[in-house]
DNA sequence: CGAATTTGACCAGCGC
DNA sequence: GCGCTGGTCAAATTCG
């Protein structure tokens, strides 16, 4: 075990660089670990050494923001969370009732940009905005045990900029993460596995990762024209991912709301998480997946996400 | 035919 | 109270 995570910390270090690493530590809020980890069957080395990554990577919702969450969502007994001994979680008792559970993400989708996010989204709506020329689509998790929601919206001032609201929780692991984890498994990413057989040019269906294949196009679609790279890239899938896609989702439903190591994942993915001012509402900003050096303080989007939850998963 | 999307209708919150 | 706006619902439509 300890060999392996050192070897995944070196992992760390080739993805990110340690200057990189070093300026995400002194950024990163304070750890979080939800107390239902209390459920899971992971001991105090993992704890520490799971800690110990979040630590390095996160920077995104406070503690307070993802508490608000569960809180709506009833997942978990208020005295279950501020009584369990092995929380983490160390909150202030005041305000939390103020606290905001909305993310507001940026994405640069310029070109082939990416917009998707790992989750399987299902739109249940659109609505043209005032003074918008853009309407705004409204997602929820396909997770019926998941309350996440998300609107998207193309950006009034760069065409080329989808403004994503994540609002909720999401209490299981993204699909892609799910395959990726498992570092020898053939099978590709699960949210890969279903759209790529389109050769839709609409990212908001990547974005959110729905089954539909080759929606007609709308003629205010915001996403319209945009394309995405990893579709290209994954365009043939065998129907034995679609199986691996299918036992996956099983698993979901077998899992009470989160997923069997107990780790909670954010509906912001990890790695994107970058908050850009100190309010309640949290605001990030993505840019093109193309390149996206440590240096400048960008992070990419699904590619090297799902690598890096397969690193925190593997220590589990 | 099942599942996802579309889109008009409906509802709640807010300001005047 | 009324109108506006944003968010959600649900029937119709579309697609594989």
């Amino acid at each position: 075990m300890t060999a392996e995570l050192e070897g995944r910390d070196t992992n760390w270090h080739q993805l990110f660089g340690e200057e990189y690493l070093k300026e995400l530590l002194e950024k990163s809020q304070p750890k979080f670990f939800p107390s239902y980890c209390a459920d899971s069957n992971i001991n105090s080395h993992q704890e520490s050494m799971v800690n110990k990554l979040i630590s390095t990577v996160y920077s995104g919702p406070t503690i307070g923001d993802i508490e608000s969450a569960l809180s709506l969502s009833g997942r978990i007994k208020e005295n279950e969370r501020w009584n369990n001994p092995r929380s983490i979680i160390s909150l202030p008792e005041k305000g939390l009732g103020k606290i905001e559970n909305k993310y507001t993400i940026k994405i640069k989708a310029s070109g082939n940009g990416l917009t998707d996010d790992g989750y399987k989204w299902r739109k249940y709506g659109q609505k043209a905005i005032k003074n918008s020329p853009n309407p705004r689509s409204y997602y929820r998790c396909t997770n019926p045990r998941c309350n996440a929601k998300k609107q998207v919206e193309r950006s009034t001032d760069d065409p080329d900029t989808l403004i994503v609201t994540y609002e909720g929780l999401h209490l299981h692991y993204t699909y892609s993460h799910f395959l990726l984890s498992r570092p020898n498994d053939p099978t590709p990413a699960l949210n890969q596995s279903k759209k790529h057989k389109t050769n839709s040019s609409s990212p908001e269906q990547c974005a959110s990762q729905g089954p539909r294949q080759s929606p007609p196009p709308m003629p205010y679609d915001p996403f319209e024209g945009i394309t995405s790279n990893q579709e290209i890239e994954t365009s043939n899938q065998d129907q034995a991912q679609i199986e691996a896609q299918a036992q996956v989702e099983n698993g979901f439903v077998r899992d009470e709301g989160h997923n069997a190591h107990g780790l909670l994942e954010d509906v912001v993915p990890f790695l994107v998480r970058r908050p850009s001012s100190p309010t309640n509402s949290s605001s990030y900003e993505i840019y093109s997946p193309e390149i996206s050096s440590p240096s400048d303080s960008t992070l990419s989007w699904a590619p090297h996400y799902t690598t890096d939850m397969s690193i925190l998963s593997n220590l589990m």
